[in-house]
This record gives structure tokens, C-alpha cells and sequence, in this order.
DNA sequence: TTTAGGG
DNA sequence: CCCTAAA
């Protein structure tokens, strides 16, 4: 004979209750408890809110035990820890109404003898119980008090003891016999002896099956933008089909979704991403979410593939890789990419053997010499070879290329040309006649923005004004040692002399946010320009210190009172602290980026070869195989930098349009394939291949 | 207990 | 969002 309760019990069946705040308009302010799915019919309990643990663990106690007998002894357990103090209320023994509870039935320790079989059969038996807010259900259920299942005791229904010790066997009555689950089941539960008549009567299972179909439902609530997002960021660090991980790592403050509820999501996003934007409901979610969505599928699917290959061992022999070298040529753009991704999930789990395969593979199709693409995963591959050696990104990588990387920036990127042009005919505007020009620099590096505007100003109608330049640099890099800004200043002095416009140059080279205001001697009767072409991304933001340098360097700098700041930005997202959402962004960031000097610069130019791999190549360095301090390549969108500015207390200006035109026939005269101008509000945006790479803006004071 | 998949 | 089979 099997001992079906007891089989319920062991075999950990799951045990749901909910609690629930009664509806407000009820006075006495009960919480109601819906237990359900313990292989018994579901009943529910009330006690009021101001209930104790005790009373909590006595009334479960009495329900459960007039169901399936007596000599059960309840606990409740809160993050896997005994609730201690039963005098205590919910409350104050730290159990808010959304808290997951887990109760514990066991044996009452006085009337328990030991079992036959003690390692089978466990005396505790955790109960997974949702406590969910009230409002998460709908009130239909609320008329469903108690299953008519408690109705009566029968007198003569055996005693735990009894049972436990039975002549049983155990992995028998794993066969599982339970109410509910279909005919023959409750037909054999009802001939057992220790259910009542009553029970019997009632046929509980037709109200079980209605009961679970109309209550307690959970209200269905949208998942919102920043829910989505977390949930891809965490996918992509995790994996999918590791649910429970990514509800315990990411989501655990979320108490209304489970790790179903996520697995549900993302089924629902793949299906989302699958179709064409129209006829898409429910709140919108960004696309470059979606592309992630569909990122992690195609690695997934791209990985089970290799998978089943390896297993059929398709993949050995040399001619079949000749057979289809065509076929692969063709493919090679997204299977390196793929491939780049897998290994940085490899790097990121850990699995460092497989790892440094997939990296070999990697090298054997990447080359500094080759397509966009190749060159591409040349120094991501670099990046990863270094996180390799140092999997906590300990190392420290030069932050910022070297002067004749940002030389070859200058002469090579089209986008750091335009964003300049922009820059200093916007301060050409607003200079106007005036007479004396102060331009306070924020990462002057080699200065090469300002000969063009010195030699416009030297061809000024009514002369040259006095220009004073402020050059700012970081301190003792190692790639830029402070004197080097000394030097920039000399070449400037310099071609000022020859260009006969009066200059005067000053450098600072300290961390700029302990820069004080008095340390730019600023004048009263100047006019004032602050620049920052592309560097507040190396400031640390607010996840890494506390008093964070951006905010604090915007304080700084709206302190001035600029007459104008030019603020032109990296626009990207690769400062994750998660490593593989990281490496994705920064891949398909610089993915763009190389494919245009792809198309616009001959392989074979020694500048466009420096600047991807000493500019770039250190920039993803640092991106790929730093953390905390040490990454300084921390990109935002022009988005998050308008809100700082804003919070700063500047003012966007709108757009002028005369240079927006100038930039554009530039862009056309240049014959630049791919790259893109775009305005949005006050910014001009520059991208390629659909991603907006640069951001160019003008601020004032509010 | 947790996950995949059907509903 | 829920349920259940299967691992």
C-alpha cells in the first residue's frame, strides 16, 4: 500500500501560498494566505495583518494538519532562514508584504519516531510560498475562502506516526498518487482511508480544476523599457536557461517576477525581435535591445551548431573545409563577429581552456593588414588575449593612444575633422569682434584643433584679438607625460608667432575635477569658450567613485560662466559593468566605425593602420580588459550627457544651421561613403551603418 | 528543484 | 501568466 500524503510531502511537492492584503474597505485589515498545490486542495487562511509568526505557523499548521492528518509541525522560513520569534508580527520579524516565504512542514518532533528509511525520507520539506502584493490579483478569487476540502475531519484518519511506521516502500509511492492531477489519481486518493466521506461527497476534483483556472490568477503587468534591459544584460552575462541564476543575480529585488516569468519574457522578446517592427504591441522596446535579443540567439544557435558538428564530427577533415572556403568568405563578416562573442562568453564564464581555442580560431582570421572586419577582430582579439591573462582586468592599459595615434586621428578620422569644424565655427560665432579670447581646453592632446581657428583669426578684419589658450590634460600618463602639454603649448606659440596673432599659454595637467577655478586665471573682459572634443568619457562616473568627476567638472565648468561650451561626445554604451553586454556594445561600436574606413581609406594607409590599432586598439584594450579604475573608456549616449549638462545648469543651444550645411557639403565633398550627419534637438550626430557614433553640441549657461 | 515547452 | 513533463 502507498502512503500518498506522506509521498507528497517527500518528494517535495510544491507548496504555493500567497498572501494577501484583504481589500482595504474590510475593517479588521486581514492578510489573506492561499495555500495551494501541495497536492491538496487549495484552502486559504486569514490572520490579521498584525499577526505573529506564531499565530502564522499555527494556522497553516491547523489547515494543513486537517487535511492530510495530524502531527505536523510548521516553520516559516524567509530567505532560506527560520523566522525566529514567534511573538514577534510579520512585520517586525522583517516579513514585508511582498517577501517570498518558504514554509517547512515536518513531522511534530513529539510524536515522531524515526523513520525506516532515514536518508529517503526527509524531515523537512522546504515549501516554496509567494507572497505577493495585493493588488497583483484580481478580486474574483476573493469569494473562494476555503476549499471545501477542511470541511470535516474524518475521526478515524490515521495519525502521522501510523503512517511513518507503515510497511511501505517509498520509491513505489514516487509513482505519486495526488488529488487533482486526473481521474485515476483522485479516484485512488478517495479510496484511501484516511480521506473523509465528506471529501469524497464533494468530488474535489472538478472544484480543484475550476478553482485553478479562475483564481488567483496574477494580474499580468507589463515588463517596462528598464526590466527589458536588465533582463538582456543579464541574459547575456548568464546564458539563458539558467533562470534561476539570473532571478537571484539581477532580479532579486523584483518580489512580482519570477524566474518563469523572466524564461516567459525572454521567449516572448525572441518572438518580438523575429518580427518586423509593425504590428508590435505593448510597450515599445528599443530596437538595439531587440538586435542584443537577437545577438544572443544567433551565438546560442551558432554554438549548439558547433555542438552538434564536433558530435558528428563533420567538422574534421581538411577537405571539407576547402569544399565550402567560397561559402565561408562570404560568411566569414558575421562568423568572426559571432565568433568574438562566443569567446568573450567563454572569457566571462570562465571557461578559459575553451576560451583560448576559440581565440586561436579567432587569430587565424584576424589581421591588422586585412578587411574592415579582420582588422577589426584583430584588436578585439588583442583585448581579449589580455582579459585572458588577467580575467579580473587588474592590469592597467594606457588609457589614451599615443601622440602619433591621435595624430593619425586627426589627419585620418573624418568625424573628429567635422566635430572640430563644428567646434571652432561655433566659437567663431560667438566670438564675434570681441577683442580678447580665452579657450579653456579639456583634453587638448596635441592641439591640432587650433591652428585653423588662429589662422582665421589672424586674417580677422580690424586684426587679431589676443587669444589665450587653457590647455588641460590628464597628469602622468604613460603615454602622456604632463610635460607633453608644455610642448603642445610651445607649438602653438609657435605657429601663433608666425601667424602674428597675440597668444598667451597655459597649461594644467591634473585630474580635473581637484582643478580649481582660480587655476584658469580667467579674466573679466575675455570672452570665455570651454571645449571638450570626446573626453569627458574617460572621467569616472558615479558607479566607480563616489563623488563622481563628470557631474563635478560640469560644476566646474558652469562655475566659469562660459560665454559658450562645446561639448561634442563618443556616443556609445560599452560601460556596462557586466562584461559580455560590454564587449557586444563595444564590438558593434567600433564594427561600425572600421567598416567606414573600410570603404573610405585604402588598406594599405599607414595612418588609418595607426589610428586602428594604437588609437582604437588601446581604447578597446582598455574596454575589454580593465575594470573599476582602471577603465577609463566609458562612453554615454549624447542622451545621458544632455541630461548632466542640463543638471550642470546649461542651456542647449539649437543647431545652427549654416554650419549644419557646411558639414554636410564637407561630408559630400569628401566623397565619405557611409558616413551619416543627423540633428537631433541641439546635437549634431555623426554615424555610420545606422549608429550614431559622435555627438557635437553647444551649451550656455542657463 | 529547475527548466523547457505547451497552452 | 499558468501548468506540467522531464531531467
Amino acid at each position: 500500500m502507498s502512503i500518498p500524503w506522506l509521498d507528497r510531502i517527500s518528494s517535495g511537492s510544491s507548496f504555493l501560498a500567497a498572501i494577501q492584503c484583504a481589500p482595504f474597505q474590510l475593517r479588521d485589515c486581514h492578510v489573506k494566505i492561499r495555500v495551494k498545490s501541495f497536492r491538496i486542495p487549495e484552502f486559504f487562511v486569514e490572520v490579521p495583518r498584525t499577526a505573529t509568526v506564531g499565530s502564522l505557523k499555527r494556522v497553516i499548521m491547523q489547515e494543513a494538519t486537517t487535511i492530510i492528518g495530524d502531527g505536523l509541525h510548521a516553520d516559516v522560513l524567509l530567505q532560506g532562514k527560520k523566522v525566529r520569534g514567534d511573538n514577534k508580527t510579520l512585520l517586525q520579524a522583517g516579513i514585508p508584504h511582498d517577501s517570498h516565504l518558504d514554509f517547512i512542514l515536518e513531522p511534530n518532533p513529539s510524536q515522531y519516531s524515526p523513520p525506516l528509511c532515514p536518508h529517503d525520507c526527509p524531515s523537512l520539506v522546504p515549501l516554496p510560498c509567494n507572497i505577493a502584493q495585493p493588488t497583483r490579483y484580481s478580486e474574483a478569487h476573493a469569494i473562494v475562502h476555503q476549499g471545501p476540502y477542511n470541511a470535516s475531519v474524518d475521526p478515524t484518519v490515521d495519525n502521522l506516526d501510523n503512517f511513518i511506521g507503515g510497511n511501505y516502500d517509498l520509491a513505489e509511492s514516487q509513482t505519486g498518487i495526488s488529488i487533482g492531477e486526473g481521474d485515476t489519481a483522485s479516484t485512488e486518493v478517495i479510496a484511501l482511508p484516511f480521506m473523509s466521506q465528506d471529501a469524497l461527497d464533494v468530488g474535489p476534483l472538478h472544484v480543484k480544476c475550476k478553482a485553478s483556472k479562475n483564481v488567483l490568477r496574477r494580474n499580468a503587468k507589463f515588463f517596462s523599457v528598464s526590466e527589458v534591459k536588465a533582463l538582456v544584460q543579464a541574459v547575456e552575462e548568464f546564458g539563458t536557461g539558467r533562470w534561476q541564476e539570473i532571478k537571484r543575480r539581477a532580479f532579486s529585488t523584483a518580489s512580482d517576477r519570477t524566474h518563469t516569468d523572466l524564461k516567459d519574457k525572454w521567449r516572448n522578446l525572441m518572438k518580438t525581435a523575429n518580427k518586423p517592427a509593425t504590428k508590435r504591441r505593448g510597450v515599445v522596446v528599443p530596437q538595439e535591445l531587440l538586435n542584443r535579443v537577437l545577438a544572443i540567439e544567433a551565438c546560442r544557435s551558432q554554438q549548439q551548431a558547433s555542438k552538434t558538428l564536433e558530435q558528428t564530427g563533420q567538422s574534421h577533415g581538411s577537405s571539407g573545409g576547402k569544399t565550402c572556403a567560397n561559402e565561408q568568405d562570404t560568411k566569414e563578416d558575421v562568423d568572426l563577429k559571432t565568433l568574438l562573442i562566443i569567446c568573450a562568453q567563454s572569457v566571462a564564464a570562465s571557461d578559459f581552456r575553451t576560451a583560448s581555442e576559440q581565440l586561436k580560431q579567432i587569430r587565424e582570421h584576424s589581421s591588422p593588414f586585412g578587411d574592415g572586419t579582420q582588422r577589426l577582430a584583430h584588436i578585439f582579439a588583442n583585448g581579449l588575449e589580455a582579459r585572458l591573462a588577467s580575467p579580473t582586468g587588474t592590469q592597467i592599459f594606457a588609457a589614451l593612444a599615443s601622440k602619433r595615434a591621435s595624430a593619425a586621428e586627426f589627419s585620418v578620422s573624418p568625424f573628429k575633422k567635422n566635430a572640430i569644424f563644428f567646434a571652432n565655427y561655433m566659437i567663431l560665432s560667438v566670438a564675434g569682434k570681441a577683442r580678447k579670447i580665452h579657450i579653456i581646453d579639456f583634453g587638448i592632446l596635441n592641439g591640432f584643433q587650433w591652428p585653423n581657428l588662429i589662422k582665421y583669426f589672424s586674417q580677422r578684419p580690424g586684426g587679431p584679438p589676443k587669444l589665450r589658450i587653457t590647455g588641460i590634460e590628464l597628469p602622468k600618463h604613460s603615454f602622456w607625460p604632463a610635460e607633453w602639454v608644455d610642448e603642445t603649448g610651445r607649438h602653438l606659440v609657435k605657429y601663433c608667432e608666425r601667424f602674428k596673432v597675440p597668444f598667451e599659454y597655459h597649461a594644467i595637467a591634473k585630474q580635473w575635477e581637484t582643478i580649481q577655478i582660480e587655476d584658469f586665471r580667467i579674466e573679466r573682459d575675455e570672452m570665455l569658450a570651454v571645449n571638450c572634443l570626446f573626453r569627458f568619457k574617460n572621467l569616472l562616473d558615479e558607479t566607480v567613485v563616489e563623488n563622481n568627476p563628470r557631474d563635478a567638472v560640469l560644476n566646474l565648468i558652469r562655475k566659469m560662466n562660459p560665454d559658450i561650451f562645446l561639448h561634442a561626445v563618443v556616443n556609445g554604451s560599452y560601460n556596462a559593468p557586466f562584461f559580455v553586454s560590454r564587449f557586444q556594445e563595444a564590438l558593434f561600436h567600433y564594427g561600425a566605425l572600421f567598416e567606414m574606413f573600410d570603404t573610405n581609406i585604402p588598406s594599405e594607409d599607414q595612418e588609418r593602420l595607426l589610428l586602428e590599432n594604437e588609437f582604437f586598439g588601446s581604447e578597446v584594450m582598455n574596454v575589454i580588459a580593465c575594470e573599476g579604475l582602471e577603465r577609463v573608456e566609458r562612453p554615454e549616449t549624447y542622451k545621458q550627457w544632455q541630461v548632466r549638462d542640463t543638471r550642470a545648469g546649461f542651456r542647449l543651444l539649437p543647431l545652427n544651421q549654416a554650419v549644419m550645411d557646411k558639414v554636410r557639403a564637407k561630408v559630400k565633398t569628401r566623397l565619405h561613403r557611409n558616413l551619416m550627419i543627423g540633428e537631433d534637438g541641439g546635437w549634431m550626430l555623426q554615424g555610420c551603418k545606422d549608429r550614431i557614433v559622435y555627438a557635437s553640441s553647444c551649451w550656455i549657461p542657463a
